[in-house]
DNA sequence: CAAAATATTATCATTATTTGATAATTTGTT
DNA sequence: AACAAATTATCAAATAATGATAATATTTTG
């Protein structure tokens, strides 16, 4: 174990259903002795990736509610798009959950979420979390616009069943590159239906999807339209923002580099 | 340098207002060898802490947001105090900013926020937002239940003018203590006043506040018994969910112990 | 409140990793 | 295709991490 790892895999250990560990627990855990877990626990505690909380537990300290809010407010995906996802719940002719996600790396994941507050249901679709990767028009609606090596990639990761059911997925992912919108019917969560369009920027290396989830209860026929108009609005305005963020940071960043 | 400050200096570069950096400029910044750098920012990029974004510029990955997302779901403030905030808005007289935080480390964090719809102005507390130590209802309600040496310890972080400044302070937080809450005005933004209580648990080793933020210009006398009553009310049910939860958690670390 | 049990820090010789100058390669641009 | 910029590879020297053990500190318990 070495380098970033080092850390990286004490951080690992914490989960939602996991969040405070002993040092001797991770010491068992990682099979390595507790004087060097101490020796690096403390050294996290130090730059607040851990604290220290009740008995003897750790638990992931402050570093990550700090760095998060710097991406939050500078993730242009998140900037461009964030202030659009409740007008787009309030355009909707029924009440939805309202997703911003995006690719990275290998994962799908949600980084920003507006859900009306009529909607009962709990959703998967929360801020931070990570999708399945082939599941769901949100996350359907990010791989329709990978292609060629890289799509190959990402869809190895998955295990189908045949060759069939992957070939027909691709055919499917075809077709949705066509109409230009995805919608899935309880691939994620039972009783929901999700509609996406894609979001991209080449040159910020973004490649996303905004999303309305709805009660399949809810939803008649008739609403598709203005479904998918919405979406495709919102869609291409949330794309114009993140471009005119883009030349902002390439001002910032020529005059700063000027200045030195 | 070394150990885990290596990696902790490069992400400390990254800020809202500058949330994109080639390696050059870190290797610049940090006096350190662009090889070194490439390696570093490699390791780190694999393990999703950097990403890399257009041209040749990285910035924080989406490491930040997953784990963000583990402390918002675990933690015993959020999970106990997050569902009553919208309530306290809706229950006080006037339109409210409402707010959890909690000590880190030596700095007040605001972990959690409920703005009502209806408030306009922009204010300084949002989750994840580092908040003056001394200056404000939110942080004073949190301090006031800090004693002896440590208590000092953070006093001296403060550049207080004088002794008397410090005194007054002092005087200030032990009166607070008796009323049981607290309330300041236009400490952190101007036009606006906090009302504050405490909210602790030993065992979980949190030291906390619960506090309502209003315009100057709404607030009239007769609210605050109100306002007063309503933290009250509230803190005393964060504080008896956090001890629920804590139950919750010492069972589930037996189990898990005892499996083993 | 002392004694026992746990948790944490300190020490240090051994082992392993990081560093950074330089060269080689890849990628992007005109 | 030629050039510039970005990134990776290499490797000997310098530096840091490891882990067994001992020394403290802190917490729990009778």
């Amino acid at each position: 174990m070495s380098g970033f790892q080092r850390y990286k895999k004490i951080l690992d250990l914490f989960s939602e259903d996991r969040s405070s560990w002993t040092v001797l627990e991770i010491s068992k855990s990682l099979k390595t002795p507790s004087s060097t877990i101490y020796r690096i626990v403390r050294e996290m505690v130090t730059a607040e990736f851990l604290e220290s909380a009740s008995g003897s537990y750790f638990r992931l300290g402050p570093a990550f509610i700090k760095f998060d809010r710097i991406i939050h407010f500078s993730d242009p995906l998140v900037r461009a798009g964030q202030p659009f996802l409740k007008k787009l719940a309030n355009e909707n002719p029924i009440t939805s959950v309202n997703v911003l996600a995006r690719l990275y790396g290998n994962n799908v994941m949600c980084v920003a979420d507006y859900k009306s507050p009529s909607f009962k249901k709990n959703t998967s679709y929360q801020r931070g979390k990570l999708m399945p990767l082939m599941f769901g028009a949100t996350s359907r609606a990010i791989i329709m616009q990978i292609t060629g090596k890289r799509l190959e990639n990402l869809i190895n990761l998955e295990n189908f069943k045949s060759d069939e059911d992957k070939n027909n997925f691709l055919k499917g992912l075809k077709s949705d590159r066509k109409k230009g919108y995805c919608f899935t019917e309880g691939q994620v969560d039972k009783g929901l239906i999700g509609f996406a369009v894609s979001i991209s920027n080449k040159k910020l290396g973004i490649e996303a999807s905004l999303s309305s989830i709805f009660n399949l209860d809810d939803f008649l026929l008739e609403h598709e339209p203005i479904i998918y108009a919405n979406l495709s609005t919102y869609g291409l305005l949330v794309e114009k923002y993140i471009n005119e963020i883009f030349d902002d940071i390439q001002k910032y960043h020529h005059e700063t580099n000027s200045i030195r």
